[in-house]
DNA sequence: CTACAAAGTTAGGGTTACTTAACTTATTTG
DNA sequence: CAAATAAGTTAAGTAACCCTAACTTTGTAG
């Protein structure tokens, strides 16, 4: 049986290691669904037994090619309800996750192939995301950077915000920047890595921590 | 906490006390929720705690104001997502019970009051059931009487459907009987109290347990 | 009014997913 | 490479929610 709980880790799985590479550590997953090591140790032995994942102890834990497919299926529904809740229903941005985060796990094929049908078969998220389509392909997302490593002088417009928080989304919203937006790299801190940049025609600073969530591609070298 | 079982229990005694009256059985909330006397006996100790029902041992249950206010949000959620995926994404009649019935449980008071504005604020679901209004209140449904107990010879109109199950549904959509079909009783068997109709210019007959499920309301006497 | 059946409750136990505490393994660093 | 630290696992216990079996209360039929 894959519960909520299962659905969960194994999604927490796929995001992880689609950043990073290879294997997914028990600390990392802990860490994003906000349980005890333990927890993770538990659910790895349960998640391995049923074939999902592949773990051997103290190693690491990665996809099976079923668990894989789970996963995708998860982030599909997950997207496409995001895409959904901002276009048919007029939720904002920041709002999106947490609900999305909770109607993934009670949503049919069925229902899920409706709305996507009623979208139009779209290929991104609101943060920018691929949605998997019906058959599991990954749409294939165009060349980015992180912000924090873009070149000073450039124009990039925003592709994909590798965040969902709350907070995150609702600052970036305030200071006027959506997806594709236009963002001109005007300087770099070497003291701790921030960066400086003009969007809308005002200048705005971002930690090192925000660039690195912001994936952009260029438009002007 | 309010869990999702508990909301489960709470909309139970809800939906039976309303047909019925005052107090509700352990017994008809067991069969209605497929659980044992003994669990439904348990959760009516800790919601009793919670101040949600009324509860005295082997007397009965019914809701506390409290509960009551819950039970029509819970009931509103539920009617307003059943009218959204058909009217919206498609679904048919006898899919979207099942689906509202997971859903329910993970829709916060702004998503479905978006819901609510986007299908302008409709006041009876797709098996006539009225949907309560953001602020508790209960549309009135139209007089009705079940078609069991409706005179030879009128006619009527079908108002409402009391029972959700699938098999129903998909029943009486193959007999093209939908919400506000014509419906003109022509006889009825006091052997086995089926009763003989008139749909659409088709004879066809129903059980008593099938006509005591239809509510109708009189066009013509 | 008694006795029997139906309804309701309590006791004891199972499952899932979580916790903290204690322990083991792996990695880093002087 | 040894010692210290970080990461990971196991053990023991908790909270919901459910079950079956045993028991109690209630309502009814004779
Ligand atoms: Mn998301
Ligand atoms: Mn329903
Ligand atoms: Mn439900
Ligand atoms: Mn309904």
């Amino acid at each position: 049986m894959v519960t909520i709980p299962k659905e969960d880790y194994i999604k927490a799985v796929f995001t992880i290691s689609f950043n990073g590479n290879g294997k997914v550590s028990t600390k990392d997953i802990s860490e994003k669904l906000e349980v005890s090591n333990a927890a993770t140790s538990e659910m790895a032995r349960k998640l391995s037994l049923q074939g999902l994942i592949n773990y051997e102890k103290y190693k690491g834990i990665s996809l099976t090619a079923k668990g894989e497919k789970l996963a995708l299926k998860i982030l599909r529904r997950h997207r496409l309800w995001e895409l959904f809740l901002i276009q048919i229903l007029g939720l904002s941005w920041s709002e999106v996750h947490d609900q999305a985060e909770r109607l993934e796990h009670h949503t049919t094929e069925f229902l899920i192939d409706k709305i996507d049908e009623h979208l139009g078969f779209p290929e991104f998220d609101p943060h920018g995301h691929p949605i998997p389509r019906k058959n599991g392909q990954l749409p294939k997302q165009p060349e980015v950077t992180a912000l924090s490593e873009a070149k000073i002088g450039s124009s990039y417009k925003l592709v994909c915000v590798k965040d969902e928080s709350k907070e995150l989304m609702d600052y970036l919203t305030s200071i006027g920047l959506q997806l594709h937006t236009e963002i001109r790299l005007i300087n770099k801190l070497s003291f701790d890595d921030s960066v400086f940049v003009q969007i809308n025609k005002k200048q705005i600073s971002f930690s090192k921590k925000i660039a690195d969530k912001l994936s952009v591609s260029v438009i002007k070298n």
